[in-house]
DNA sequence: CAGGAAGTCTCGATCAATCGAGATTTCCTG
DNA sequence: CAGGAAATCTCGATTGATCGAGACTTCCTG
């Protein structure tokens, strides 16, 4: 086996460790946050879409509205979202992150983000370079795959 | 800023986004496998550990010994795993895959793999390398932090 | 303003996963 | 072989998340 091919196996094992230990680790998340996978994913959702409705978690997620309906009653409940209706159409519910989510993933990520920041800072910026750019090569790969295998969420 | 915190920055962009990736792929696997998270975990435990009890599993998830029981049934009703009693103290209960989950992760994350492969090899050793490099301390760094986040699991 | 549609919520029922207590089988010690 | 410990399983009850049907409020169209 060449060099290369030994490179390429190794950075593939490294790179399935890494989604193991992310698994891990947004499980630790979801615990500390006392919440479900589920309920987790839609307050990423929340922080992420600037006007996010009940109705587009029920189109995102593919649950029912009930489920959609009990699931904000549990980040509102435990302060991690506010509804508010929408000023001009009052039908709709917006839900909003009320910062604590953002407070809280800080605090949990901030301490393993320094430490990665600091691994990076002892490489010479050529290395950056070439990780960067077989990163967001390897991103795009994912995504297409992620997309090739839910073709039903666009 | 200088093209250094760029790239770090950037970087820490790519790990980030890479890990919601993971999630998602994860679930996309554990709806395909037709398991829950916590089912599917249990079978790469099984996967990975060569005599694994059903006391172990209790110990490693925390789950009570019923629920294990009933984590083990429905693993073993899909086929993936079998039930085989320890030889000389017939009182353990060993549960081994069957092989069917080694295939069918196979048959899911084949594409993915062979894409990844192709990727990596438009890239000269030198780059390889380097990612190499930083991948391995990141992980080092990852799974430090873990352990110290979840300090019960040892 | 009437009628229907859209968006969300309420309610009752269901299902899966879990727990605790106790039963069962097997092992070890004397 | 008796007694207790270990490993697992069974059973009943509980909890959390979900669904479907329908209620409610609000919007839009004519």
């Amino acid at each position: 086996m060449s060099r290369r091919d030994e490179l390429i196996g190794s950075i593939g094992d490294l790179l399935r460790l890494q989604s193991g230990l992310a698994l891990v680790l947004h499980q630790a998340v979801a615990e500390r946050f006392g919440l479900n996978p589920t309920d987790l994913k839609c307050l990423d959702l929340a922080a992420r879409e600037e006007a996010l409705t009940a109705g587009r978690i029920a189109e995102v997620t593919g649950m029912s509205t009930s489920a959609v309906t009990a699931l904000i009653d549990r980040l509102e409940k435990r302060g991690f979202v506010e509804r508010y209706r929408d000023a001009s159409d009052r039908r709709k519910v917006y839900v909003r992150t009320t910062g604590q989510h953002e407070e809280k993933l800080a605090e949990i990520y901030g301490p393993l983000s320094d430490a990665t920041t600091r691994v990076l800072e002892s490489f010479d910026v050529t290395s950056l370079d070439a990780v960067r750019d077989v990163l967001s090569k390897l991103a795009e790969v994912s995504r297409t795959f992620i997309g090739s295998e839910k073709p039903e969420n666009g």
